[in-house]
RNA sequence: CGGGGCGUGGCGCAGCUGGUAGCGCACCUGGUUUGGGACCAGGGGGUCGCACGUUCGAAUCGUGUCGCCCCGACCA
């Protein structure tokens, strides 16, 4: 391996991004145009994903089901504000079988027409909700211009659905997913997030009220890294999802839905990794240490390996996912740059020295502040004694998952600006350096869409009582006017 | 859709004042190496996005076409 270094974030962090997903072999470019093929490396973040937000899924009483690919138009057709939100961007079926359609189907861009469509036969009486649903599935929407990860054509994603009796029963549920997003992106994505409302402009096609989780990349922009909607009975509405309730009467349903996607990959990326390559929280990380044996002459091969060997089933049986690079052509130092790239947490070495002294030597991807301070320029390398060996792995995983939302956090606390009243100030911040600028705003949509004229920068969302600054600001930073909101502006992704 | 760039072995590129392809990496074989990107020797693999045209002759010139990437407006 003689690749070159990679592009540094410095010095172009669009094109680090891109060389980075492709030179760790996360995903690349079909054929198709906007769609991307998810490679194992990539895909192994997909299914730890699922694994674990299925999990808390269920844990909330959720069950899965699955919807079909293709939707009638005229479903789409049926919600004004759906209709309006999708319409540009819908790929459509009009032949089959060799012959033109009656109708054309729609490739989803979302479920919800199809969904309430049947969510009304199962519904009769108040005795059949709540309907607790999600699907994993994919869907396509024609965007103009595509990254992977962060935006392509087809994307996966996990769509929950849900029917409720009362509209309270429903913002409850709505918030209760938002939680459940938050609680996965700190424990999980080891990525700090803030929960809040969307403003009327950025709020889904359909929808009440749209809730978000917003995380920061490391070059200040945001991400939204998962909604929840309350759809109120704009769907069960159109659908005729209606049920008999406890006085007799006809009521329709109140609904949410509630998303997050493969654009959830793009964001581990942006997030925690370096000049180096990927940086995975142990947690999502397909391959958590990766063994490297090291030895010179035969009879060093020989006696390293049974015992990398040894060590290796023992982490295996444990339930560790972890792998061994055997392979003679390559020296330990190209492994060591490779699996660095991959964003294998931690790699373990074993040499005869280590063999010796019934020892390994562990590197961790990051530096730790749990553990010795690297020699000045070196890595920092943990001795680890072999029959401590699965315990140690353990622990430096917690310690690594800790340390990176603990970095993601004060990264995200230093580049967040609070207190600022002046417009011209808050330009200034948003064209050299960007970050989360926190400022007062009149809650007109007009005061908003001049900001985002002059600096591209939009509201992300109107934060949560907990992220509010402690002295609420009094004037909308736009127009002097008297503030209704805190808000969050930035430019975003 | 507007602006820019690009289509040549798997990847990255050179060749483009016309004479039927070359380099680096990767790959294969053998040998020496292996605690931070090893080296030597030998070897396999493309007809130059596609179409038409000019010409004795096209990767190279002309026209057209398709596609991709990057920057903007739209979006998870």
């Amino acid at each position: 391996m003689a690749d070159e270094k990679l592009t540094t974030r410095a010095q172009d962090f669009s094109a680090w991004y891109n060389e980075l997903v492709e030179r760790a072999q996360l995903a690349e470019h079909s054929p198709v145009r906007g769609c991307m093929v998810i490679r194992p490396n990539g895909y192994g973040i997909w299914e730890l994903i699922q694994q674990n937000l299925d999990k808390m899924f269920k844990e909330t009483g959720h069950e899965n089901a699955y919807f079909p690919l293709l939707i009638p138009e005229s479903f789409l057709k049926k919600e004004a504000a759906h209709v309006e939100g999708f319409a540009p961007e819908l790929a459509v079926v009009t032949h089959g079988g060799g012959k033109e359609l009656e109708e054309p189907l729609v490739i989803r861009p979302t479920s919800e027409t199809m969904i309430y469509t049947m969510f009304a036969k199962w519904v009769q009486g108040y005795r059949d909700l709540p309907i607790l649903m999600n699907q994993w599935a994919n869907v396509m929407r024609w965007e103009m211009r595509t990254r992977l990860f962060l935006r392509t054509t087809e994307f996966l994603w996990q769509e929950g659905h849900t029917a409720h009796e009362t509209e309270a029963e429903a913002e409850e549920e709505t918030l209760k997913m938002l939680g459940v997003y938050r609680s996965f992106a700190e424990d999980f994505m080891a990525t700090p997030v803030i929960t809040g409302r969307k403003t009327d402009s950025e709020r889904f096609a359909g929808a009440l009220r749209t809730y978000c989780i917003e995380a920061m990349m490391q070059d200040n922009k945001a991400l939204q890294a998962g909604t929840s909607h309350n759809l109120g009975q704009n769907f069960s509405k159109v659908f005729n999802l209606e049920f008999q309730g406890r006085d007799g009467s006809m009521q329709y349903a109140w609904n949410t839905s509630w998303g997050v996607s493969t654009r959830l990959i793009g964001s581990l990326i942006m997030v925690h990794s370096d000049d180096t390559g990927l940086v995975l929280p142990p947690r999502l990380a397909p391959t958590v240490a990766v063994i490297v044996p090291i030895y010179k002459t035969d009879e060093e091969k020989s006696i390293v390996l049974e015992t990398a060997d040894r060590l290796f089933k023992d982490l295996k049986s444990k339930g560790f996912r972890v792998k061994m690079d055997t392979r003679d052509n390559m020296s330990p130092g190209a492994k060591y740059y490779e699996w660095e790239l991959k964003g294998v947490p931690m790699r373990i070495e074993i040499g005869p020295k280590d063999v010796a002294n019934s020892t390994v030597v562990i590197a961790p991807r990051i530096t730790l502040d749990t553990r010795e301070e690297p020699k000045p320029g070196k890595k920092q390398k943990l001795f680890i004694a072999m029959d401590a060996l699965c315990d140690a792995v353990e622990d430096i995983a917690g310690e690594i998952q800790s340390q990176l939302l603990k970095n993601a956090t004060a990264r995200r606390e230093s580049n967040s600006i609070r207190g600022i009243t002046d417009y011209e100030q808050m330009k200034e911040i948003l064209s050299r350096d960007g970050g989360f600028v926190y400022a007062g705003w009149n809650g007109d949509p007009a005061s908003e869409a001049k900001v985002k004229e002059e600096t591209r920068a939009t509201i992300r969302c109107i934060p949560d009582a907990e992220f509010r600054s402690t002295t609420a600001p009094t004037k909308c930073i736009v127009t002097g006017e008297a503030a209704k909101y805190e808000v969050i502006w930035s430019k975003a992704y």
